[in-house]
DNA sequence: ATAAAACCTCAAGTAACTTGAGGTGCAAGC
DNA sequence: GCTTGCACCTCAAGTTACTTGAGGTTTTAT
């Protein structure tokens, strides 16, 4: 309330939290222009702009840019005008808010993956990321093939099962690419690939398990997912899993017959 | 899986939706580097580079600098060592992540405002989003202040009664700004300020109220706490505020007796 | 052959500061 | 009265991750 009392840059800086540096560019962007002593230079604030650096922030701290806070801090009366600016900083910070939290789970889930192994292979952990970064794409891609259940049912899923599916998936991984070169129908092989195809059963259940397989989905759009999903193995691992897998669910037919 | 198909550049930024010149800027600062046709000098991009781009871009979204991505990308596997970075990464996304939240609500509280009162003069607007943007250095200052209760008692509000609030308090500072002039005996007085106090008080609860009432606080506290909340009034309107209230209390007092 | 599309380089602009060099103003201690 | 030191000054350049633009070359389609 002491209307009158100045301040040094120091004083005023110290006062409100900003660095004499932002101060300095304030002034000079005709943001924040104080008095000068004529005969040092040196900038003397007082009460006036205080008041105003105060709401300098407050408006930055709505999302406003500089630029734009010069203008509307001529403004005496805030009108229904400024809900539209209002309500489309708020989308961009929804917007923003929902990229975080999916940096934030995915990088949880990452630490859990490392925390656990000790050291990753870093096309399989890139291989992961890449699949939470696209997580969305993904579903966009399922809702597009009328796989919609199947979304719904991912959307279920909690953070520690899907921590479970990556470290099967690393473990998965590690195991193809040691066991990768043994013919298919070796017994270890078979181990691996049965353990990996009930991890994933289990994870979707059987109902959605044979959504997906009875799904036709046409070659242009397999690329697309490849596209979205890119595989941590070699093309000849990857060929050597696929007929491993092919071999497997073979001997599931032949055992149900 | 067609590992030897190359792309030009414009082909390579469609496929992967990275603008062309961010493709440019990543060649120049060697993060990104395609083959080169010598003789035109147009960029080349292989299955490599698809690969490669993709980890710059997961390391991205996890929160790395460019800088710290080239560096990385030539490590083949990770390690504990990579989660004390992404420790660090998540807590600075938590602190981004609860900033955009507070605006966001400040953001909201501020629209309803406006949005029913059409129009809102700057400083009473300018006052009740400092006091948003400052509720946790007001919680912190209560909780040094014994007062605890108090801002538990507070955070249980719902977004609504911080709204209904904020509105109370407009119209209040609206209308002390018509009546201010009058004795503060005068009836028209009188009500403005005891319908303004029974809204506190049924916003805060009589315990609250007489808790803080009885609370003693230093001159050198209440120029910090007034630093926290500048008010929207003049001194001399500020001044007449005051003891208006007081003699509220007292006809109150009176009344009780 | 020619026109349009795609590509190239190099330079400068963006936002909101931050950092640094080199110099002035002022109070206190000797 | 001089020095030391601190707070302050200006002006320039650096930061991050791009984006925009000018002006020129290459490729592709007709």
């Amino acid at each position: 309330m002491n209307n009158n009392h100045t301040f040094s840059i120091g004083e005023f800086s110290k006062k409100t939290g900003i660095p004499i540096p932002t101060l300095h560019y304030y002034d000079e962007i005709g943001l924040l222009c104080p008095e000068k002593n004529p005969s040092s230079g040196h900038r003397i604030y007082n009460y006036q702009d205080l008041v105003l650096l105060q709401k300098i922030v407050s408006l930055k701290f709505l999302g406003y840019r500089l630029d734009e806070i010069t203008d509307l801090l001529h403004e005496i009366h805030f009108t229904v005008d400024l809900n539209e600016s209002l309500s489309l900083h708020l989308q961009a910070l929804e917007k923003e808010k929902k990229q975080i939290e999916q940096s934030i789970m995915s990088i949880n889930r990452v630490i859990k993956l490392v925390e656990e192994e000790e050291t990753v292979d870093s096309n399989v952990l890139f291989s992961l990321i890449h699949g939470m970064r696209t997580e969305h794409i993904q579903e966009e891609w399922m809702h597009r093939h009328m796989l919609t259940d199947v979304v719904e049912e991912l959307s279920k899923k909690s953070e520690e099962d899907k921590i479970a599916l990556d470290k099967t998936f690393l473990q998965l991984s590690k195991e193809v690419k040691q066991l990768y070169g043994k013919p298919v129908t070796d017994p270890q092989v078979q181990i691996l690939i049965k353990s990996y195809m009930e991890a994933i059963f289990s994870f979707l259940g059987e109902d959605l398990m044979i959504k997906l397989a009875n799904t036709n989905i046409e070659e242009l759009d397999i690329e697309e997912l490849e596209k979205l999903t890119p595989s941590p193995f070699t093309e000849d691992e990857q060929k050597w899993l696929n007929r491993a897998m092919e071999f497997c669910m073979e001997q599931e037919e032949i055992k149900k017959l």
